[in-house]
DNA sequence: CTATTTACCGACCACGTGGTTTGTGGGTCA
DNA sequence: TGACCCACAAACCACGTGGTCGGTAAATAG
């Protein structure tokens, strides 16, 4: 059971750095070689561990990728605060991480599903489905929002979670190149506008 | 002089269907003789034309790209009626196109800018030049609006800009693979939602 | 009519790719 | 001690890539 463990490290250790590869050169632009020479280990090792490069990629997404997203954008706002307070501070926490990053390449998730959309389907499948888990909990949350009078009950949950998602994906691809510091700036200054445009008419909260 | 014509004939076909592979396949991802098989055309006439690969697409971007990015989202609203129904226009028509369009790839210069980012400076100096295009009119319009009375003074111009191409290159990235349609149709509305807030708060215009 | 240029052909090259296969050292188990 | 298996090494293969180069028919120029 000893070598089970060995195992499992050395494919972590892969997966980790393919991971790493694959967010900053793109998938097919990163060669299995390159990943195996940053890790010192052979061709045969890695057929040894994995099906194939796409065998491989896809465990990538549901051992690292899903769990990132988790943490980064889903677990922050699940919490029955007001909404518009937690979708806020998520925000804005993932956007400092970013501007922090100095290899900072966009946002993983919308990266992957450009590079392979109309390419590979089987891939395609494996992201969507986690854009339609992060698409369930906006939902989800705006509901609770709306249960909790914090968010006008005329407003509609599933067009809050599909404007969120599209300006965070947009402005993640915004910041890689330019301004990363005032375009989140502006853009979290926007979404509170926006935000408070959700709020119950009637009376402030 | 008419073989100047013809030459210009000839670049211009493979400019065009080489933008069409790039677009739905990516750049790295399309050979030249994938274009050139299409034409029915050989290496050689490539190179006679074209430098290289790199050449052929920064001659892409400058004659097809940035002509398209001028007709969809830029000229559109430049007039002087009022800024918000020009964008709110604007927006619709384009997500439209892309609604009706059998073969969506999603936008064209953000998956440029995500495919080559941290992978050719040089191209990206090119696709960030149109970037930085559209944002100065976006601001312009703005501020025309605020002129014009159409939005409220206090409004940061700059920070609307963002926020609108945000949200448009994120929700072209959603609309790709699921639901298009109605995806389109919630955009559309919370981005009106969003456009109430920025009107003048004193009274109805 | 000749000389030159234009626009293009197609064989060729070096190289990097994903994937296969054979081999091997070191540990496990009887 | 000997049989066996795990984790990996490394040579190898077919193929596709961007790019080069010598050639050539047809158009043009003198």
């Amino acid at each position: 059971m000893t070598k089970s463990l060995k195992r499992m490290a050395t494919m972590q250790r892969m997966q980790v750095t393919g991971l790493d590869f694959f967010y900053k050169n793109g998938y097919y632009n990163t060669s299995i070689d390159d990943i195996l020479k940053e890790l010192s280990l052979s061709k045969g090792a890695f057929y040894y561990h994995f099906e194939s490069k796409e065998d491989f990629f896809i465990q990538i997404i549901e051992n690292l990728l899903v769990r990132k997203m988790y943490s980064q954008l889903i677990e922050p706002i699940e919490g029955h605060d007001n909404t518009l307070d937690l979708i806020t501070q998520c925000f804005e926490e993932a956007l400092e991480t970013a501007v922090h990053n100095e290899f900072d390449f966009g946002f993983v998730l919308s990266n992957f599903i450009n590079e392979f959309n109309g390419k590979n389907e089987t891939i395609m499948k494996h992201l969507n489905d986690i854009l339609r888990i992060w698409e369930v909990n906006l939902v989800s949350a705006v509901q609770r929002g709306k249960f909790n009078g914090h968010i006008d009950r005329h407003v509609d949950s599933e067009g809050v979670a599909v404007y969120l998602m599209s300006s965070y994906i947009g402005v993640r691809t915004l910041m890689v190149e330019t301004a990363p510091s005032a375009r989140k700036y502006r853009f979290m200054s926007q979404l509170r506008q926006y935000f408070k445009s959700l709020e119950p008419k009637t009376a402030t909260v």
